[in-house]
DNA sequence: AAAAAAC
């Protein structure tokens, strides 16, 4: 089904297909149709599946009809980081570019004056994560009565991170008379009730886990002693042909002991993790983009979140201790068709922590064949066995739409040293390639009677409908979910539209 | 076990 029978309009199919998109995710497919109703909606779902497309696209036309006041934002959308925050700014941008809607983006860690200003001018959505919105709501700085459309994005996420108590506080503040969507990658018994709470009578939206790993990410654990961890990372950083990377390590410590070490060892280093302030935060990752360094040290701050093109390899210094965290971390490089290359440091003591990802995956990771990365190979080994698989060929379709891949010569300024790269590649389960190949096909209005029903149905008036523009030939892939491509967005608040 | 998020 292509996105011209959703009951977007017009405005929209022509940003979705400038974007170069023609055919919805399944969760795109099942939950725009009801949100354009006015439906409430649960969605489980997670990054990789298209699923702030899902909500933010119908949200333009429903917000495309009305206009705002002052102080009355006119809808809400929750985030757990500012990160992701600023990744649904930039959505809202790229497919709002069409019509005239005012967002802010409400973020700690930046000044306050602009997103006030912005406030006051009134917008139509407004993103936020809890702290600041809580913030700037007890200054008096934002009504919420005029607020009738609330998301609350990554819910389980926001449960980990202790939101719970402010999102349900956020809630008694919106009229009650109000149509919320709430997203989540699992269904924890809080996060139903917070459901049953503060929804009502909403349509449920599952789709099936994305495996969990992407055909261009050329995933290998690395086994090592703890005490040499540093010693393989590096050769492995001189070994490899590394253009870009991002290593993550599991503490803020560890993150900037290794960058002051890599530094030292002469790597043109940057390092991102949560107690840097928000500016420097910024500044290290336009320091990376630019190619000004070419490694980044990093916490989980990271792992989700961040599109930064031509990330050649990522690094886990430290194996996670959540799994999805891993799928995350590996996620920031094999973007857009590029290749990746993920590479997973692990100890003994790793190996329930390994266990569980390859558990998730549903694959094993496969083990770096015998380098003689030092002490990679004096470790005796407990994980041989699965060690069987054998390496399957890597995809011979290569696909070349990166010309503008990063050049091989900025690569790691050490001098190259003696590790034999002869590793093993494997195609792990594809997530990223064809997403709108059918997952559970969840349930929504047969493309027949949709539209009448959905315009039967509507409390909202539908946005004008006409025929499909001409499709461009692009699928919808997860780098749109987590597209970050620009510099953070300066704005806090942006004008949609000509 | 950590990280994340408001000042």
């Amino acid at each position: 089904m292509p996105f011209a029978d959703l009951g977007l309009s017009d405005d929209l199919l022509r940003a979705i297909g400038d974007s170069g998109y023609t055919e919805p995710t399944p969760i795109q497919a099942g939950a725009i149709p009801p949100v354009l109703m006015g439906k409430d909606l649960v969605g489980i779902a997670q990054t990789g599946t298209g699923k702030t497309a899902a909500f933010v696209l119908p949200m333009i036309d429903i917000l495309g009809e009305g206009r705002s006041r002052a102080r009355m934002p006119r809808s809400l959308i929750l985030e757990p980081t500012r990160e992701l925050a600023a990744q649904v700014a930039e959505n809202f941008e790229k497919y709002g570019k069409y019509h005239k809607l005012s967002m802010a983006l409400l973020i700690g860690g930046v000044q306050m004056g602009d997103q006030i200003k912005a406030l006051e001018k009134g917008v139509d959505v407004l993103i936020a994560t809890p702290g600041r919105l809580m913030d700037l709501f007890g200054r008096g700085k934002i009504l919420l009565t005029g607020c009738d459309l609330l998301v609350i994005d990554e819910a389980d996420r926001m449960l980990d991170m202790g939101f719970i108590p402010d999102i349900e506080e956020i809630c008694t503040k919106l009229p009650k008379q109000r149509q919320t969507l709430l997203f989540s990658a699992t269904m924890p018994p809080v996060i139903q009730k917070l459901a049953a709470k503060f929804l009502t009578d909403p349509r449920r939206i599952e789709v099936s886990r994305p495996a969990s790993s992407n055909l261009n990410i050329d995933a290998q654990l690395v086994e090592t002693r703890s005490d040499k961890k540093r010693d393989v990372l590096r050769d492995l950083l001189r070994a490899e042909d590394v253009s870009t990377a991002i290593i993550f390590c599991n503490r803020k410590t560890t993150v900037r002991e290794l960058a002051t070490s890599l530094k030292r060892s002469n790597f043109a280093v940057g390092q991102i993790h949560g107690d840097m302030e928000q500016a420097a935060r910024i500044a290290e990752l336009d320091r990376f983009k630019a190619g000004e360094i070419n490694i980044l040290v990093a916490s989980d701050v990271a792992a989700r979140g961040l599109d930064i093109k031509g990330v050649s390899h990522v690094f886990n210094f430290d194996v996670p201790w959540q799994p999805d965290d891993y799928v995350h971390r590996i996620g920031r490089t094999g973007r857009a068709g590029a290749k990746g290359k993920a590479l997973t440091l692990a100890t003994r003591e790793d190996s329930e922590a390994v266990a569980q990802i390859e558990k998730l995956t549903g694959t094993p990771i496969p083990r770096a064949g015998a380098t003689s990365a030092p002490a990679a190979s004096d470790e005796p080994d407990a994980k041989e066995a699965k060690d069987a698989k054998p390496a399957r060929a890597r995809r011979s379709s290569t696909r070349k739409d990166r010309a503008e891949a990063e050049p091989a010569a900025k690569t790691a300024k050490a001098p190259k040293a003696e590790v034999a790269p002869e590793v093993v590649t494997a195609v792990a389960p594809d997530r990223d390639e064809e997403p709108a190949r059918s997952a559970d096909k969840p349930a929504r209005p047969s493309s027949r009677d949709g539209r009448s029903r959905r315009d039967d149905e509507r409390e909202r008036p539908a946005p004008a409908r006409t025929p499909a523009p001409a499709p461009a030939a692009r699928q919808q892939d997860a780098a749109d979910e987590d597209g970050w491509n620009g510099p953070l967005p300066s704005f806090l608040s942006v004008s949609l539209g000509s």
